[in-house]
DNA sequence: CTCCTTTATTATCTTTTGTTAACGCCATCT
DNA sequence: AGATGGCGTTAACAAAAGATAATAAAGGAG
């Protein structure tokens, strides 16, 4: 990507800042936005009618997260997204991203390759891993995958992205502590 | 779309037939398809070293399915795909089609939203179902959706599609009878 | 720093699942 | 028709998971 395209699309970044607990973006909302996580951590879940909340995913610095029921699918997010640290993020207005990305062949192979191809690898390996794997080799993954988060997000925001209950996972844990 | 569109599409597509137990596509092939279910029934499986068969998914007649780690994410295969019934398919190469949206606007929408967004739909709301939902709780999921395929496929291939075992299936089965 | 809330761990009990094996059923083939 | 093999169900046992509660540890608020 040249220098002309990264101009064109920073034109339309905003810089935003989060404090620890901040809701980045509510349940049901129909924004949409790309997110570029800059230093942080956000926590993706879900709050059923008894105001339980689910964990449904985790993103750390460096990675990129969209609402994906709003910006993939057109519906109203299904998630709320919370900052679970101090986060600084880039965002950029999804519309305005479109928008480029008609005009710009670059954008639009960016859009396609990586907010398509990319959040769709995703959630296919984890949907495999759902099928192929327990939970103790999902969990095996996940601390391999992301061997900091342990240390930064709470054991039960875990559980919940692995399927099991956080008292599940101190029993998976100690059952491989034990070894 | 309109009758041009059609008929530009229509001279890419073959006729397929299959008898029961043939493989469509193997493990590991690198080819790309789409295909749309004329009549019939396809099962999406995964073989491992032991040559242990586990079914990810099931296509019935109407539908449209792709080998989606060829097709969307560039890489070989992970599934086979196997015709459980005696079934017919409309079948287009992908790169013929990819050609065609590139010059067709139409086409081009068509790949993007009913490709990408719908195949994406379906694994996000079955992932999020392993999170959210009790094996009990998808297999009445499943039933909902599809309550003909009760009928048509064994129960170890639906069992796995809910991560779980055959027998559990039966047990789930055997207790919602009896109430 | 202390108090208070939240979280992690552990224990207990119940339920569910995995595993293996046995049995019966059904379809297919010879 | 009889034999064969695959599949669904059931049983029995072991392992794991859910639910709940108690305790300990950690984190935040004042």
């Amino acid at each position: 990507m040249n220098f002309r395209t990264l101009l064109v699309l920073f034109r339309n970044v905003s810089v935003v800042s989060y404090q620890k607990g901040d809701i980045i973006l509510p349940q049901g909302s129909k924004e949409k936005y790309l997110f570029f996580i800059r230093k942080g951590l956000v926590r993706c879940y879900y709050t059923d009618r008894d105001a339980e909340e689910t964990t449904f995913n985790l993103f750390p610095e460096y990675q990129t997260f969209t609402n994906a029921h709003a910006v993939l699918l057109d519906e109203a997010s299904k998630f709320s997204y919370q900052a679970i640290e101090r986060t600084k993020v880039y965002r950029m207005d999804y519309d305005a991203f479109y928008r480029l990305a008609n005009q710009n062949p670059k954008i639009s192979d960016m859009n396609r390759s990586y907010l398509g191809k990319r959040h769709l690898k995703q959630v296919l390996t984890r949907m495999e891993s759902f099928v192929l794997h327990s939970p103790e080799e999902r969990y095996l993954e996940f601390i391999k995958k992301y061997p900091n988060l342990i240390n930064r997000a709470p054991n039960k925001y875990i559980a919940h992205i692995l399927g099991i209950t956080p008292v599940s996972l101190s029993r998976i844990r100690s059952r491989l502590a034990a070894k």
